[in-house]
DNA sequence: TATTGTTATACTCTATAACTATA
DNA sequence: TATAGTTATAGAGTATAACAATA
């Protein structure tokens, strides 16, 4: 122990560090599956109301999840079953349908949205600075990840 | 512009915080799931195999996978339809069957951690301290995330 | 009795292909 | 011709329930 400075941490490979991004994405995504199982819904469901900030066409929420057109017509069916979502025709374009939330798809967003951070125990041990270096690597790590 | 320190950046509130985790959730699992399918893969197919780092029970890979038992014989028996994988008898315990990678497994899951890794552009920007950083958060916000 | 793994069932997500209506 | 949305189809993941073999 004659060092001045101690020696430092291991650094993570890129490999360990792969592992971490698997481990919370499949952690996020438990936490995310098991609300939206308490709210009667799918994950993809789930998710397909919290990309609905603004109407959009059926296409743009199937470049959003990344999916095939052809299943989102599915999902929105099922959506609109619930009452929380619903089909309005473009006055533009009249092939395009423009899905938006009902006000209890609003609230069923919001409410998701609070029971998921409030299940993340480890989210809250995280000071302010942790929480923006934290939101800041992760938003360059995935600089056009939509949610 | 009279002050003398600049106004403190935005502080991400949680809920953005929780914005930043869903997409990069919803980055990583699209990354993941294009490798998988490069390999003629579904993406729970090759997160099974990179779960299997050792022989396991039916039981406790349903147990990391967050579901029923019932769904785990179906997909193991897929992947050892491709030979992936293959179940063994457990000596001790006549009900268990040991889930196991063969060596074509082996290298698959090599291969397919390495293309993520590569393709997530965003992640070869860090420097290694941010690497470090950015994988301590994330195991102190997911301690048990298993990926 | 309890546990492990399987099977049967029904629902959802998924891609592919073919189709209608509109641009 | 090209695009938006739908439908039909087949394969895969999911939970529930019931079952046989084993502990």
């Amino acid at each position: 122990m004659t060092r001045t400075t101690p020696p430092p941490a291991p650094v993570p490979s890129t490999v360990l560090l792969m592992d971490r991004l698997a481990g919370a994405t499949a952690g996020y995504y438990r936490r995310f599956a098991a609300v939206a199982a308490a709210h009667g819904l799918t994950p993809m469901q789930g998710k397909m109301l919290g990309l609905l900030r603004h109407p959009m066409p059926m296409r743009a929420l199937a470049d959003l999840l990344g999916c095939d057109a052809s299943n989102v017509t599915g999902i929105v069916d099922r959506l609109e079953a619930r009452g929380l979502a619903r089909r309005e025709a473009d006055p533009a374009d009249r092939r395009i349908k423009n899905v938006l939330l009902t006000e209890e798809g609003e609230a069923a967003v919001r409410c998701i949205r609070a029971e998921v951070a409030t299940g993340l125990p480890g989210l809250e041990q995280l000071d302010e600075s942790e929480r923006r270096a934290l939101g800041d690597l992760l938003a360059r790590v995935f600089p056009t990840a939509t949610g």
